[in-house]
DNA sequence: AGTATGACTCATT
DNA sequence: AAATGAGCCATAC
């Protein structure tokens, strides 16, 4: 018993198996991420807004959590909070590697922060809908 | 089965 | 202007 449940531990981390409604919600998700241009940024919640979820942008933190489960990759580096902080920085290979993945798209961060923000604020609303 | 926990955000104080 | 609380909802334990 503990075996099968250990085989499908694994076959879960190798695919995206999840309820249908949140199978729909991560792929639209990561989806969303990926239109993000090079050297722009977007926020967690203009994505779930833009899905029509509204306020449930804790998800779509999930659906980052997700990425390294999922290709063709996710830039889940282009996304920050709504203040363009670098909250999820952690969550990376190392804890460095968001803010230069992002100084390499000639993004400037300080002090956790994105630079320019606003301008470089890429809104799916906007810019798809 | 129920509680705890977030890579969040908004409104209120 | 900074801090706090409430809403959010899929996972983890």
């Amino acid at each position: 018993m503990a075996k099968q449940r250990k085989e499908k531990r694994e076959k879960r981390k190798g695919e995206v198996t999840y309820s249908a409604e949140s199978y729909s919600f991560f792929e639209n998700v990561w989806d969303v991420a990926r239109l993000v241009p090079k050297g722009r940024i977007t926020s967690y919640g203009a994505i779930a807004r833009y899905l029509g979820t509204g306020r449930s942008a804790r998800m779509v933190g999930w659906a980052m959590n997700a990425v390294d489960k999922v290709t063709p990759k996710v830039p889940a580096h282009r996304v920050v909070n709504s203040q363009g902080l670098l909250t999820g920085k952690h969550h990376f290979k190392t804890p460095t590697l968001m803010q230069e993945l992002l100084e390499k798209e000639k993004i400037k961060v300080k002090d956790d922060q994105v630079v320019d923000f606003k301008t470089l604020f890429w809104d799916p609303m906007k810019e798809l809908g």
